[in-house]
DNA sequence: GCTCCAGATCGATCACCATCGATATACAAA
DNA sequence: TTTGTATATCGATGGTGATCGATCTGGAGC
């Protein structure tokens, strides 16, 4: 094995040109980017996104028999999707009886809402 | 072949039983909520949020050859996930001679900003 | 017991995505 | 004009995702 004793500087850059000033931003927020990514991607698709719109606006628990046919897609893809949103945290789910209801979860989109304004 | 002439409604349930009340959420946000899941989707990597959230600490533009080293991944990988920001209508590039700087276009976020909060 | 129904899971398919090395492009300097 | 440098693009690869039909699960009612 041959190991490089050279130094090999991030910035080799010839003597007095410069393209800005440095940025020198590490990562200093790597947890919380990859948080807030994982919850960005569950909202990336427009079903979910309804989805979560729709439970939202009603504060209370949903029925899913009442969001599949909101969408012209069949059940399996729309439990799909509630189960994409209930692994990211996002809703929340329990079942009565036949049924099985979904509600938001509070304060889930808190980091990422406050991060975008 | 048979043709099934019956009536078959969606909501197909016994009388008198309803799992809920009808929530009758149309696609009145179809089109929003495409948008808005278009910007989550660009923002749903952890490379792609931590890039938009050090061009915004920037106010002004940051040249590419600073935002490479930030990551510990390849210059081609960084500058598709900065092509992917950019085709999301979030950030803008311009270029300087044989560098390149990127930014944040003001209010791209703005929608989806406000549908969360 | 049996049947019916709501919802979840499975398996397959097709498309998309993140990543890289190699190469192209476009400009600068010698 | 030749060389070097910064960035973008290309092609390939392995992984992930959206969608569906079919099936499973578990509770309700007969």
């Amino acid at each position: 094995m041959v190991i490089d004793l050279e130094l090999t500087p991030k910035t080799k850059r010839p003597p007095g040109v410069a393209c800005c000033e440095p940025v020198v931003y590490p990562d200093v927020e790597r947890g919380q980017a990859v948080r807030m990514a994982a919850i960005a991607k569950a909202l990336g698709d427009p079903v979910r996104l309804q989805l979560v719109d729709v439970l939202r606006k009603h504060a209370g628990k949903v029925c899913v028999c009442e969001l599949v046919p909101l969408f012209e897609l069949s059940q399996p893809t729309v439990s799909h999707h509630l189960k994409v949103l209930r692994q990211a945290g996002i809703v929340g789910s329990e079942r009565e009886g036949l049924w099985a209801y979904y509600y938001v979860i509070p304060d889930a989109l808190k980091e990422l809402s406050e991060w975008l304004s």
